[in-house]
Order: structure tokens, then C-alpha cells, then sequence
DNA sequence: CTGTTAGCGCGTTCAT
DNA sequence: ATGAACGCGCTAACAG
């Protein structure tokens, strides 16, 4: 294809008879210029339609104003909000990102923060993939001093900064609430054991328990890898035992809705046989039948802290120390809790 | 934030006491160099943890394998998926993205490209705001020779290559989905009259009904800028008709959602009393009671097919002609609109 | 006020 | 088989 050429300060010097710099200078507003110079460059810039070339800059400047996102999945609602608010707030304070998708997978993960890297960006905004139990890729990119943060997916083992919701408490919330509608045996979800999240809001479903008085020994915790086949097999599994849970907390809403089903398909009543919660309220939550209880996790909101916290890093405006940004969440108690007196 | 300094072949040069071009030569395995002399540069460069850097390389040739993507928001489902269908492509094909959202205004659409051209991007990914109704700044980028597509939200007034479904067929098939169920009073519910899926959605709507024989002069047409608000507001209005409609197909799933919703609100059964349909085959729109019927729309594949287009334009593999890819969509017929018998 | 020089990192001449 | 020089586009330091 016929790449557009695209004009070069070079070509509006030579068009006017100057020198590069002055062209340079003219379009930078130096105030040390004939103001009459000024406007001929100026005026055959515009004529010409010139646009500076940002990666001739970053090179120069050894800063390309831009910044790497790493997600593991761009399709997920709640990721492609993170990226919504990193996307508005880079863009506001003159950045552009480059975004790459993990697809769930640690080689991939690997791959993207090396390309991105390769690709000069100033910082990285990065989403641990669910396969990332090792965390070398990431100590070695701290040991090259290059600035990162990690959001909604971290590990707490490398000290860079962390924007997170408060998983325990909003897993708190659901489970106290669950129990506050007269539930006895609550059930939780979990994803694989290993991610952060996962440990977090177990935390929080066995601290309202205690509450209840109910013991660890006596909860009920069962493991997903979160593929839809698996969520609809522990529903089953759920629905078979004879102590069978009247409540469950699903660790997130598309686990919720799975489990939805099966409970609808096997004639289950939500919430007067079995509770359903889930978390993050996705916004297919508020539409199902019943409106799945679920808990607010502010994506946008975390993407725009993100961002403007390490372009504050960047930019000197924020210390490096390692900072964890904890945000709140809000319980949404929907029709699959609220049993009607 | 202290940056990291990234290594480069001047530095590895200097540590073997060579020159710069043999480095690089070296590391691009020229054939015309002494083996030792390249098995120590390797290895100097792997102990080192050297890293091409892509700008300059990008700087020199002209090139940044960089794709530009703008979409209208990226939150939504379906670009989210355009999006993940178009960076996994290049990620393959060895490119990276760039990705703007315009917000749905042409006055960011236009920043967007402004930035996206300034930074070198080698083509454009386009999909054009709901403002954008003026095509001069697409007219300009043809002008100046910088390699895009549109896709989705395209316009037909500029001569490049357009990715989209068919959606006058799509359209077609709902609709006489609904009359073959009975529906005899078919109301449509559209976007903005001057979006282009909006005219070929409604096109594909009126030939159903003339070929069931009813006229354009009995259609059932209404207009919203798919405001939540709006919509609701439109459904109510059809609700209060004295001779109301039968059923309902709304432009894309969230209006229908929103549709579902008021009729619900005022115990109007789906379908018996009015079916609906939508359009676009939101994850949503599977789980919601009843189930909506809709069109599947292929985000993903349209992605794919995008990128791979501009990327085949840019590598000289296929033509400049503008090329004009039209994905089929395939009726998805739910409980929302199956009359049980 | 303006031109010359130099350098960001890389790769391709051209020279040895 | 290797080095030196040049240029991609831009800007800052140095000259005048």
C-alpha cells in the first residue's frame, strides 16, 4: 500500500530557506526568533499540514509517552473498564497505551511485557494472568528499574504498587448478609486457589462465619477453574449432598449465573431453597431473574487510580515506595437473597 | 521514579571492543562475520539482557508495527471483542495497538487519529462515533496516503475497505422471524436515523414486511439515541398506543434489555403479549427471562478479519481496492419471541 | 536572531 | 571479517 509520506521539518526548512533548527524553534515558540520567522514557519507548517513525529521525540528524549497495559482477557466487562479508565486518563495527561491480552496464559504474559518493553513504554499497568504462580518475569523487570504497578491481579511478593478492591471485606459483606437473611450453611465458590483474589475473599466468607459462630470445619468451600462446564458441575455436586447448602457465594457473577442455571433448570427456588451472591457486578447481574446480589468492584475507577498513580511515579509527583490502593465495594443486595417474609 | 536504562549495542560494543556495526551485525546473524566474534556478542548481549530497542529501529525504517484502533467505547461487549480479535491478529502477525476511544464524540474521534498519526502508527483500525456525521478528517487521512479501515461503524462516502455484518439481513431474518410467529404488528426500534447500521437494519426490516405485505406506510418506526432513558421512555409510549404493537425488535440487545425491562415493569408477558427481539447477541442476552431472541454478530471474527485485511494491505499482500468484507449473522431464536403453541 | 554540530539507537552503505 | 560514516526526525548546546 502506498504509505502516506509524512512531512518532516526538514521539508518546511528547505521550502523557506531556514535551517532545521529554526524550524524547530519557530514551532516550539522560542522567544528568541523574529516574530516574523515565527509566522512563515508556522503558517507553512499548517499549510503543509506537519505533524511532529512522536517517535523521532522518544527517541531523542528516551520517553515515548506511553504506557503498556497487560490484562488477561480484553473481552471481560470488568477489564475492558480498568482499561476504559486508563485509556481516558493517559489520554488526559498526553499519553497513548499499547494493550496486549495475556489470554489467561504465563508464556504469553512473558511475551507481552518483553515486546512493550522492546517498544520503549515508560510504564507498565499489569493484570496477572490466572496461570501466573511464578513471579520472576516481574522481579526482573523491577530489577531493571522499570517502572510497573499491578491492578485487580497482583501478587504481593514483588514491592511495586498495588491497586486492588477490598476483596476480604467485600466477601465479608455478601457472606454476613447471606447469614442475616437466616441462611445457615453457606457455600463459596472459589476460583483456582492461588490467585490473589481467591485467598481474599475466602478470608472474607470464613470471618463472617466465625461471626455466626460458625467454624472453618464447618465451611464449605469448593474450587473452580471458572470454566462454564466446571461452575455447572459444582452446582450439581452442590444440589446432590444431602446436607445440601442453602446459600451460595459465588466468587464471581458469570460463576454466579452458571450456578443460576442449574439451579433453574433442576427447579430450585432462588433465593427461598438456595441464596445465590456473586461479585463484581457485571451488568448482566441486574437483569437476570432473579437480580443476582452481588458486589460493586469500581473497574473504571481502579483504572484511572492505576494510571494516575504511576504517571505520578513517572512524573516525580508520587514516591516510589510501594503503595497499595485498597478500594471499597459496595454489597448490591438483589432478589436472589432477599427471601420475602 | 528512577527509569530503567535499557541496554544497547554501543554498550555491549564497547565492553568486547568492538564497533557498533559489528554488534548488530552479530545479532542479525550475518553470515559474512567470524563465528567467534558472533557467539561472543550473543552471549555479551544475553548476559546483558539486551533488548532491541523498537523505536529507533521503527525511526529508521519507517515502520512502527503499530496498528492504530478507535473505537467508540470499550466497554462495550462487542468492540471489546473487535478489539481482542484485532490485537491477538497482530500480536501474531508481529505488530502491536494502539487503542483510542472516542467516546462516541467526533471531536475525540478526530484527537484520536491526530495522535494515532503522529505516532506513527502504520494503518488504522476505524469505527466511527455516533456524532460523527461529517467525513472531512477520513477525506483527509485518504488524502494524505495513511493506510485505515473502518469496521462496523463505517460510512460508505470514502473509498477504503469496510468490515462489517450484514445487518440488513440480520435484520431481515429477526423480522420475519416475528411475523412467522404470528406477530402482525412488527413496531421497530432504531438508533440514529444517519448511523449506517441503523439505515440497513431498518432496510432489512421493511422488506420483511413487504414481503408479508404490509406497507412502508403501515411500519412502525420510532427513533432513540439509545439513552436508557430514552429507550424506556419509547417503550412506554408503544405500551399506551390504542393500537399497539405485537411485537417489538429493538436495534441492539441493551435496548432491547431496556425494552424487556418496562414491559416486565407492567406485566406485559413475553411473548404472548408482545415479543421482542434484539440484536447483537450480548452475553446478557442468553440469561435474561425470557431469553432474548437475537442475531449473532461475530465481534471477533470481524476483528480478525479487519486486522488481517490491513495488515495484507500494508505488507502488499492484497490490493488498495477498497474492499468491502460483509459478515453473515445468524438468528438466534429464544423464548422472547417462540409463541408456545 | 539564526546556522552548525551533535546525539538519541539502529542498520546499511562503503571502505579497508 | 570488521570499522567508519551516514541518515531516520528532532532538539539542545554551542557559535556567531
Amino acid at each position: 500500500m502506498k504509505r502516506g509520506h509524512q512531512v518532516t521539518m526538514k521539508e518546511i526548512a528547505k521550502k523557506l530557506g531556514l535551517s532545521v533548527s529554526t524550524v524547530s524553534r519557530a514551532l516550539k515558540d522560542s522567544p528568541e526568533l523574529h516574530p516574523e520567522t515565527k509566522l512563515k514557519v508556522v503558517e507553512m507548517a499548517k499549510s503543509m499540514n506537519y505533524q511532529p513525529n512522536l517517535l523521532a521525540q522518544s527517541l531523542r528524549i528516551s520517553r515515548s509517552k506511553v504506557l503498556g497495559v497487560i490484562v488477561p482477557e480484553l473481552t471481560s466487562h470488568f477489564f475492558s473498564s480498568n482499561i476504559s479508565g486508563i485509556q481516558d486518563t493517559a489520554y488526559k495527561r498526553g499519553y497513548n497505551v499499547m494493550i496486549c491480552q495475556s489470554n489467561e496464559s504465563y508464556v504469553q504474559e512473558i511475551s507481552n511485557i518483553k515486546i512493550l518493553v522492546a517498544s520503549q513504554v515508560d510504564g507498565l499497568l499489569i493484570s496477572l494472568s490466572r496461570e501466573t504462580k511464578n513471579y520472576q518475569h516481574l522481579q526482573d523487570l523491577y530489577d531493571r528499574g522499570i517502572p510497573f504497578i499491578m491492578f485487580d491481579r497482583v501478587t504481593e511478593e514483588i514491592p511495586v504498587s498495588r491497586v486492588t478492591v477490598d476483596d476480604a471485606n467485600g466477601a465479608y459483606q455478601v457472606t454476613k448478609h447471606l447469614l442475616e437473611q437466616g441462611c445457615k450453611k453457606v457455600a463459596f465458590i472459589s476460583g483456582p486457589q492461588d490467585l490473589y483474589i481467591s485467598k481474599k475473599r475466602k478470608e472474607g466468607y470464613l470471618k463472617a462465619l466465625v461471626e455466626f459462630g460458625i467454624t472453618e470445619a464447618e465451611s464449605r468451600v469448593y474450587i473452580s477453574d471458572l470454566k462454564e462446564e466446571t461452575n455447572k458441575q459444582i452446582a450439581k455436586q452442590i444440589l446432590e449432598e444431602a446436607d445440601r447448602a442453602d446459600a451460595i457465594f459465588a466468587m464471581i457473577d458469570p460463576l454466579a449465573i452458571d450456578v443460576m442455571l442449574v439451579l433453574k433448570e433442576h427447579g430450585v427456588r432462588i433465593p427461598e431453597d438456595i441464596a445465590l451472591a456473586g461479585f463484581t457486578n457485571n451488568p448482566t447481574s441486574s437483569v437476570v431473574e432473579p437480580s443476582l446480589t452481588t458486589v460493586v468492584q469500581p473497574g473504571y475507577e481502579m483504572g484511572k487510580i492505576a494510571a494516575n498513580h504511576l504517571l505520578d511515579q513517572l512524573d516525580e509527583i508520587a514516591s516510589d515506595d510501594p503503595q497499595s490502593f485498597i478500594l471499597d465495594t459496595t454489597l448490591i443486595a438483589r432478589n436472589s437473597t432477599l427471601k420475602k417474609k
